[in-house]
DNA sequence: CGAGGTATTGTTAGCGCTAACACATGGCGA
DNA sequence: TCGCCATGTGTTAGCGCTAACAATACCTCG
């Protein structure tokens, strides 16, 4: 008949047992070959697919991984996800992926729950607010976790981007370039990334000894960025650090129509590298984030959790200074 | 104990049959209140929560809906997936996602069977290229299949932005306000909404009776486009419709550094209205595209394909042309 | 030549849920 | 009073797979 065949059919198809079917699905060891090949032939025949819902309920392991993200629109979270699930699917997972609106500890044990109801063998929380780091205290039901770009909590294993490093790069590049000091826009409070390339660009200034002016409150928005550029231009900036391409882009915008020449006379330095980054005018200096280690980590880590190893070192991809033309010496 | 408690435990603690907490548990009508309420206690008393693998091996529906998609890191896809995804949470279902590297028939279709066998209920497929238009003629056994920004196939459900009519719009908007002709930097070939869009244009300036300029090709890169643009610059052309906002920025590049000036000498048009164009310099005038209603709209007529109409018409979202400084008159 | 392996296959019993039917009640009209 | 039906609940069979054990056959070695 025509409906989709069960491996009893491949069975009878190929006059052996469902179970010896399901040893050569499996690759079990002990299957003769002369065996194996007519179980093949007989799946090849009938067009036969493994009804993985079943082998779940069976197993008791779906060999699915859950991924929850925040707003998957924006360039860093997208590619975060995008490097997760490509790892996932290399290490033979399937990805089941919850973005969200807006990151409060509910949302995020929501999609938590939604995703532990699903049956996922284990869960990657793309979580770089503060806030969602605060719901990985409370786990669901014993299924893994690991925390990415956010912040850690007791025995939930981290994997993230060095953004303190990033941020003490940027300044001192500017330093560097002969600027006295450097100022800064930053990203939203609350978010765990922003307030360590704040600290990163804090710590080279007070290394070199100099003035720390007040930082620029931004939201990751090229509009933010824009506000801040009319502000800094008149404060006379030569050198600012801006928490993100985004917002940098804004600033540019922003001197442009004020006639305040980049790099002449302000240099500005981004954070994430973001496609277009290369062809702003000027194309921007910008530190980049390897999304593709971080995806890689992560899921390398959520396995050996699942495997059972305890404790794990959190893991940290350093970033790298791209020079491009929106930053020069005095 | 401390495992897990099912559908067995919760009856035991109710004192009631496990058909009857599954007749609680699906809102089932006939349910004495009181023993409603009792089934209530225990689950809230045990913390149960219903295994959903159990649950789609017995119906043989997964609630959970397949999407696949080319490319989630650049914003047109993840737009579309984050809309998409967001419509489907809305309807109730789970969502699983394949972001692929490159679309071509083999690749989609592995994708599709990856999903079957995982057991969706249906597939959303956002398949802007001709390639993978192709692959959607040899559906997967019955599962239901929409087709997003691409190209249909027979009996295939299509929902997608009209770019024939952005392309009319983007072309008229520049000769309204009076450049003889309009050039047209494209996207890559075998994609349907770079030809709807390449489309569009030739439609209207057919329609004003004036010369077809042959269009440059791009591959929606912002490098493609600053090639692009130091051609057009050569050419001399003053007024450009560009297939997207990430080449427009190209463009915008380019004739910065060669100091054509961008609106006085060059009027450029983008497409998809990205975050970051309206804080280019100067902001582009582009197209926008409404993705949320490209998701709503595909989940929808999933769903209603799921349930079992046979034949819908194409759902097309109207773009909307959003004017700012990178356009003025001759 | 028989005890004790070792490959290879089959049989049985679930995984946790829902569907379908069976079985009690109790109310109502004839 | 009896039969009939609606209402509520329990019982039984799966869904399609894997795990665990059982049952063969075939070796090997002393």
């Amino acid at each position: 008949m025509g409906k989709t065949p069960v491996m009893a059919d491949v069975a009878k198809e190929a006059g052996v047992s469902h179970q010896t079917v399901s040893r050569v699905l499996n690759g079990h060891p002990n299957v003769r070959g002369e065996t194996r090949t007519r179980v093949m032939a007989a799946i090849d025949k009938l067009g036969y697919r493994r009804n993985l819902t079943a082998r779940a309920l069976a197993t008791r392991r779906s060999r699915t991984l859950g991924v929850v993200s925040f707003d998957t629109t924006l360039y860093g979270p997208a590619s975060t996800v995008y490097g997760i699930s490509q790892a996932a699917r290399q290490a033979g997972y399937f990805v089941s992926i919850v973005s969200l609106k807006s990151i409060d500890r509910q949302h995020v044990r929501d999609a938590m729950a939604y995703l532990g109801d699903q049956g996922v063998d284990g869960i990657v929380v793309v979580a770089p607010q503060r806030a969602a780091a605060g719901v990985l205290a409370d786990l669901p039901r014993g299924v893994p976790v690991v925390a990415v770009q956010g912040g850690g909590a007791d025995g939930v294993p981290l994997v993230r981007v060095d953004h303190f490093e990033g941020g003490l790069a940027a300044t001192r590049h500017l330093l560097e370039l002969g600027h006295q000091t450097v100022w800064h826009v930053r990203g939203p409070t609350g978010w765990i990334e922003a307030e360590a390339r704040e600290e990163g660009w804090r710590a080279a200034l007070s290394a070199a000894g100099r003035r720390i002016p007040e930082p620029l409150q931004g939201d990751w928005s090229p509009a933010a960025g824009y506000r801040a550029g009319r502000i800094l231009a008149e404060e006379g900036a030569s050198a600012v650090f801006v928490s993100n391409d985004q917002m940098a882009l804004g600033l540019l915008r922003a001197f442009t129509e004020l006639g305040v020449d980049v790099p002449g006379r302000v240099s500005i330095v981004g954070f994430d590298d973001i496609p277009e980054s290369e062809y702003f005018s000027p194309p921007l200096t910008t530190i980049r984030q390897d999304f593709a280690a971080v995806g890689r980590g992560s899921i390398e880590q959520l396995l050996r959790r699942i495997e059972g190893v305890e404790t794990l070192p959190p893991l940290v991809v350093p970033p790298v200074l791209v020079v491009r033309g929106s930053t020069s010496g005095r």
